[in-house]
Formats: C-alpha cells, sequence, structure tokens
DNA sequence: GAAAATGTTATCAT
DNA sequence: TATGATAACATTTT
C-alpha cells in the first residue's frame, strides 16, 4: 500500500527507528542519483521527516525520498517480484527496501534546509506561524491553501477533503475571506486531523473514517456530495454544499 | 482493459 | 519573464 501523506511517514520513521547509528555495509537498486558505493560504510545519523520527505541523515550527506503515489517500502523484507529502488543493509543485518520513490541527494545541513516548524507532524509545528503565511496569500483558495507544502507540510488530498469539512468550509472559499476564528480552525485541524489520521492508520481503520474524501453522501446532511476538481493543484473536492460554506 | 488516483517535477506553450 | 498546461513517473483499484 502506498505511504504518500505525511502522517504514513512517521509511522515509516518509527518502523526503521532501530537503524538509527547502524553501519551501512551494503547497499543498491535502480536508482540513479546516487551510487551505492558511497553509501556503504556510512553510519546512519538519524532518520527524519518533514512532511512527505523521509530524510535518511549519513555523515558526509542526507538521503531524500519522496514516495510520490505509489511509494512503498518493506522492512527486513520484500516485495515480491519487484525491484526496490533504493535498499539499505546494515552490520547488524537490517534490510530496508523502498520502492517506486523519487531519491535525491541533499549535501547541504538538514537544518537549513528545511522548515521544521511547517511540518503539521512535527513538534516545532507552528500555527501561528502557519496563520502569517495564510494571511499573506488572501486570494489562495482554502483546497490549495491546505496542499502547499511550504505552509502545510504533510498534508494530501485526503486530508485537505476531512480538514474541510469538519471545519465546514467550502473548499473554493478563499482564505482572505475567512472570518478568523475559520482560518484558525483550519489551522488547527490540519495538525489535529493528521494525528487522528496517525492513529487509525496505524489500528487499520484509516479508510472507514473517512467522512467526506471519496465519499458519496454527506454524512451530516444527508444529501449527495459534490465531486470536483479545484484549485490550482486541480485535486479531486468533496464536499457538501449545503453544509460546507463558500468565502468569496 | 481503460481510467483514475493519497504527488511532485521537468518541460513545453502561451 | 512568468504563469500555466502537459507529460512523465509507477502501482493499484474500480
Amino acid at each position: 500500500m502506498p505511504v504518500p501523506e505525511g502522517p504514513s511517514l512517521v509511522i515509516l520513521k518509527e518502523e526503521t527507528a532501530r537503524f538509527v547509528g547502524q553501519q551501512i555495509v551494503d547497499a543498491g537498486g535502480n536508482m540513479r542519483a546516487i551510487d551505492p558505493a558511497r553509501l556503504r560504510g556510512q553510519t546512519i545519523v538519524s532518520l527524519r521527516t518533514w512532511g512527505k520527505h523521509f530524510l535518511i541523515e549519513l555523515p558526509t550527506m542526507a538521503i531524500r525520498v519522496h514516495f510520490l503515489l505509489f511509494g512503498t517500502y518493506r522492512v527486513n523484507e520484500e516485495r515480491e517480484g519487484k525491484v526496490p529502488r533504493l535498499w539499505l543493509r546494515t552490520a547488524e543485518g537490517d534490510l530496508l527496501n523502498l520502492y517506486a520513490c523519487a531519491i535525491r541527494e541533499i549535501d547541504t545541513d538538514l537544518d537549513s534546509q528545511y522548515d521544521w516548524s511547517a511540518d503539521v507532524m512535527s513538534d516545532a509545528w507552528d500555527p501561528k506561524g502557519a496563520r502569517k503565511k495564510l494571511r499573506a496569500c488572501p486570494d489562495m483558495l482554502a483546497c490549495d491553501a491546505l496542499l502547499d507544502q511550504d505552509i502545510f507540510s504533510g498534508v494530501g488530498n485526503i486530508i485537505k477533503n476531512e480538514v474541510l469539512f469538519r471545519i465546514r468550509v467550502h473548499p473554493a472559499s478563499t482564505v482572505g475571506a475567512l472570518p478568523a476564528p475559520k482560518l484558525r480552525a483550519l489551522v488547527e485541524e490540519a495538525r489535529q486531523y493528521s494525528f487522528d489520521f496517525l492513529g487509525w492508520k496505524k489500528q487499520y481503520v484509516l479508510k472507514q473514517h473517512w467522512l467526506a474524501h471519496a465519499k458519496k453522501i454527506c454524512p451530516r446532511c444527508d444529501i449527495p456530495f459534490k465531486k470536483a476538481h479545484l484549485g490550482r493543484t486541480n485535486r479531486r473536492s468533496f464536499f457538501c454544499e449545503n453544509c460546507q460554506k463558500r468565502y468569496n
């Protein structure tokens, strides 16, 4: 199963925690970005996430993994008939397989590269900062704002649809037209729902908790949802025209 | 079997 | 130049 949205990366980080401090004794895969030979002998300094980025910090560099739409991984097992884009084997015999992802090398210090306060899953998450960024682009649509990785790093299309339904805001509302309490709710729910997502995903009950995403009927109003591809991002939006108010 | 979809980035076009 | 559309990637489900 794919791993795109931020909370899923937190699960990945937890499942790979034992790799931290281990030395990479062998590496390979069908990636082109990095020569696997350069990874051998390096020790994994830390494993971090920033939104949808999985970061493997090594002494001389960091590996940035993005799972795009369909990326997956396995710890100490392999997918039948699939070649990993990148695999790492450690001195203690642990194996990490990463499939169908985009790999990039980062040569600068991670703290200078990433704004951790934009990551909705991070301890450094800064709701005040998020509100400030939102106020700076009043013409942006709510559906686009939630998918903006510089504001809500880690939020994906599922979280977007669920947050807007929870706070009863129409996806085509403009950010600048939202009353202050709604703007605040948008920021609060982006984080809250992401953690609900995390808990449900761990219990394998995420999908059954969807109220709006990919749903046909509004559970509050019992009338059909609208489905449309909205905003600059043109991603699927599911919304109720009765109980989600449009602010413009 | 075609189409769509939890996403991003590079390239082409306007 | 800048903005926007399109393609590319890759996998599973409908």
